[in-house]
DNA sequence: TATGAATGAGCATTCATTCAT
DNA sequence: CATGAATGAATGCTCATTCAT
């Protein structure tokens, strides 16, 4: 059935609010919130600058929209799907390549460059916590616990083994962003370097 | 000798740029580059407004000088100052100890709430590269290599171990920050912590 | 006879006309013209913003349609109707009270708090002149030449007694509002008040 | 002895303080306070805008200011200075000359055109309660007393007697206002009008 | 060299008015 | 005629920078 004026509206709505949110994403990740001004966003937009106030109450209510909207990509989410099922080095390899990819294309990184933001912000925090962290946590937590009861894991405290693991991913893609070019994570294939750091988290730096 | 008149007026200046240095830096860690305000910055170094600018041409200057400046903490750079005598596990701690020990305090933490600033500014990025990332990693590599040839550790790519290491470091310390009270890596005992995530680095994940 | 299509149309025009101009006055009356919005109103109103341009060219006509409709409210008027058959004290308490009883309530009282927008507004000042002060003061100066025609008051200058009169209790009025709850005008039984204000204005302040 | 740096500087602050203060004035009585652009006061007082948040926090703290400042004119003040001494007729002549002067010159008669934020705004009709209308009842309260004590005026209620001869003069005054050259109070002869107010204030409107 | 008042460009936000539906 | 989203000019206020003292 053809949409009724009603519904027509709505989803006019819908996209407008869209559209201003992604131009805030936009413009949020390359400018800090203070340096970002609401000019920007509506050209960014295609907007004029009073129409973003019909549809968030203030900048900052648009960037905490962002923060809540934008921090998981769906791409990301899709590697936890199927948890358990996969062996270690693909997983492994799988989150290399989703978020390594981001580097460099700031757009699609966004949240990344919002970090002292959201560090500094306790409102900005709870939610990135809440939204991000945490829920990412969890699945790594599940993954450990699983591959534990299947023996293929050690048997470790999965709260420590988890952070420790996400930890590395984070700051192996805010060391690859600091170094740029001249790092051994960004000149080396990227399957070897999921093959080295796969050895590394598997059997330790240690010799046997 | 008695310094003459000369001297004197030179250590006053040098102390006078050191004040509003240490202010900048108190500024600039609570507060992104934006929303600091160089009349903050003038109170907090107890000089006029004006005074700033006889020193640093403006406040990016400042920034920039306050990023050359502060970038590694001088009990930071005391840990690697006898590398190769210490064992991982001490080493280790002692990191995780001088690292950790800044979480909840920002005063002593100040270049983690620059890092969207640093990220998004290629010249800002590649000083902070140039001072902090590149001498780390160095000394993290000439460490490695050097348990490598006294056969302690396993003779893997220093390169990317370095990095996993330390990517490892920064990524605990945000993810720590990230989650504050609630997270496992604030609310167990430090000793634990380092251990647990000492034999993780050590024997690996996999069960053998 | 029923309304055919056309006067029933006409009378919701009307009453939409009205219901515009009520809120309208509602909001004037609270808020100086600049500070009451359009929005405002249409939300009073009950009907959207927009609408109120099918029945006004501009906010300020809207101002001006308010000022010509509600400077008289229909009680005050009636006070005048049967001039000359009452006598002073009673007229007086009637005025008293009828203005008095506004004194805190400002949604009574609306043209008050339009004052300076009045003064300040030439061809608002006009129309309050002609539809407000000229009929009121043609009302008393009536009333004071019927009473000196019956004996009962001397014969002055009707046009300045008329305007100490009816100037007393506008100041009355407004000293009221000043001063609060605090004055003797609102602190006084209403009835000994009107004795003292119309002992004053019978025999005058003079020891005879 | 010459003025010192230091006490130059203050006094050069200060004339700034007074300029803006002057320019304030002179717009909040030709407009609304929601009307009065900060450009405008900054243009007035030869200014840049930005210079008077250096002596006045915001445009609020500013009407505020020109209230407490300018609520009494000394002129005014002066009238009371001898109470008591003078007669009644010269009393009143004196106030309608004061206050009738300034008919006509808006820049002389400013808090007049205040009166609607006056009275809408619970602070500023404080601060003009305390600074204007409760200073001139005292005197005038005085005034009465005396006259009654020497038998002069009749013993009567002076609280309700002050307000009714206040409240006169402030209704006389806006009613001038509001009637404009048509009115009899602004073409008769001051003189006249000042022997007929007395008059009707003196013996009151009955026959006797 | 130190000062801090003055500057004015720039920003977030508001709101009367328009107009497509 | 009713609607309300879109508009963009206008406003109060901030703040890095300058400069006379």
């Amino acid at each position: 059935m053809a949409p009724n004026r009603q519904e027509r509206k709505e989803s006019i709505t819908k996209m407008r609010r869209q559209q201003i949110l992604d131009a805030a994403l936009k413009i949020f990740s390359n400018k800090s919130f203070a340096e970002a001004t609401t000019t920007e966003i509506a050209q960014e937009a295609g907007v004029a600058e009073g129409t973003i106030y019909n549809y968030y109450q203030s900048k900052r209510e648009l960037l905490l929209a962002v923060v809540k909207t934008f921090v998981m990509t769906e791409s990301f989410l899709k590697i936890f799907e199927h948890v358990g099922e996969t062996d270690y080095p693909t997983f492994l390899t799988a989150v290399l390549n989703n978020r390594m990819d981001f580097i460099g294309d700031s757009g699609k990184n966004p949240m990344l460059f919002l970090i002292g933001e959201i560090l500094r912000d306790p409102e900005l925090r709870e939610i990135y916590d809440r939204q991000v962290i945490k829920p990412v946590m969890n699945q790594m937590e599940k993954y450990l616990e699983n591959k534990a009861a299947k023996g293929e894991f050690r048997s470790v405290n999965t709260g420590v083994a988890t952070r420790v693991l996400g930890g590395m991913v984070l700051g192996l893609l805010l060391l690859a962003l600091f170094e740029g070019e001249s790092s051994p994570l960004t000149n080396m294939p990227r399957q070897n370097l999921a093959a080295e750091i796969g050895q590394l988290v598997m059997k330790g730096i240690q010799q046997h």
